[in-house]
DNA sequence: TGAATATGCGAGCAAAAGCTCGCGTTGTCA
DNA sequence: TGACAACGCGAGCTTTTGCTCGCATATTCA
């Protein structure tokens, strides 16, 4: 298994990082799909190397050399099948925000119907649950969003969030009071909810479930919604 | 004004980025200071552009030559007053920070006499101007703090902020109902309204005016303190 | 006015990191 | 079982970028 060793003198050149000045919109090239059963290991050995590398050393401690090397595979291979470093790290990101999705709905969905002072505490409480599927990779992420141009992404997590509890908003307005501006209350819950979130992991637990339940009680008092226990 | 050219072949190595895997809380090695006015305005001429280069291009596409460049000296002259790229961030960091803090103070402490459903609103009103100081620079720079290990300095708005906000809520613990858990209520208070004051940045002037009057009904809501026009 | 000091210059080094490419290895399929 | 394709390898090229160093120019001061 040994590989060849030299390279051409001179290939023209290559315009590498696009600088984050001339953020691209573009993105992705793209690259190969895999086919056999071997090579999908290899991709799911990449990208569980690069959350690992990324929970541990942040984005910037992050090179693809480590990544391969975690991984037990070279840096050829990972190119094979990511045209570049943003792209290992936008599909990172895709399936976390799919975990995270998954339990929030989970979680929800079930609560909706219930009285009013018991479904908000619940969506509220189901937006701390999908924060706890890997909330140091979930910051590390958090943080290099607009580097990795995939803004809409996780984004699409709060951009979801928010949909479901305008949507909740809307269709109860009697049960609440801020029924003259829905979109702004939505902004104004998920926004300040998911602030408390971020702030709470790196709190110690006890705190960080003080800090929860005050979530509850903020936007209850927000809404107007007479709580459970006063 | 020309300079000489060559450098001699070989300087044994040097140790460059700390890689920020091995993130030096010891930080900055201090330069020397500038003594006549002519090194002052060059000081002062580097931080504008970095200040300038970071709010356009971000932190990675900030270079060191390009800061000098826009500053019109030269990267010698640069390093000759900043020991490193990190260091010239958090002198922004603290010029900025003292900006901030300011106009925080200078807003709020005439309110704190007033009665407290007047003097909370004025509190969060006055941490809403006081983030219109150079909001795109204060949004780099608060995306950057853990790279620049300043942790502690823009932090330190949010911390002395939080710090009023507690001794505020501490003072009067009869005017509102969290008075089992002041810190907590503080943090709460700090934490959900700062994130509404970013998200507010990137609004239309419109909402965000909505967003800023709907921070005080949530503050007072959660406090239990009943609003002025209810 | 001339020495001493402060300031400024900018070519270019060295390290880091992304990425390529030619070839070896493994799997598939007739 | 042989041929063809998928897969894997890793040395090393290229670009970027922080930063140095020897020297030139400006300022101060006795």
């Amino acid at each position: 298994m040994r590989a060849s060793t030299r390279v051409q003198p001179k290939p023209p050149s290559r315009p590498r990082k696009p600088s984050s000045r001339t953020a691209s919109p573009a993105a992705a090239p793209a690259r190969k799909a895999p086919r056999q059963i071997r090579s999908r290991a290899t991709v799911d050995a990449i990208v569980d190397a690069a959350a690992r590398v990324l929970r541990q050393d942040g984005y910037d401690g992050t090179t693809t050399n480590r990544v391969a090397e975690v991984a037990g595979v070279s840096v050829g291979s990972l190119y094979q099948y990511f045209p570049n470093k943003e792209a290992l790290v936008r599909e990172l990101l895709e399936r976390h925000d799919r975990a995270m999705w998954t339990v929030f709905t989970d979680q929800s969905t079930c609560a909706i119907g219930r009285p009013f002072a018991e479904a908000v505490p619940a969506v509220i409480d189901a937006l701390f649950a999908a924060h706890l599927v890997d909330p140091q990779l979930h910051q590390v992420l958090h943080q290099q969003i607009p580097r990795v141009g995939a803004l809409a992404l996780l984004h699409a997590t709060s951009v979801r969030s928010r949909a479901v509890v305008e949507g909740l908003l809307q269709a109860r307005t009697e049960e609440h009071q801020r029924g003259d501006d829905v979109p702004t209350a939505a902004l104004v819950v998920v926004e300040s909810v998911e602030a408390l979130i971020h702030a709470s992991i790196a709190l110690p637990p006890a705190q960080a479930n003080a800090v929860q339940r005050h979530a509850s009680e903020l936007v209850l008092g927000y809404l107007g919604v007479a709580r459970p226990g006063t």
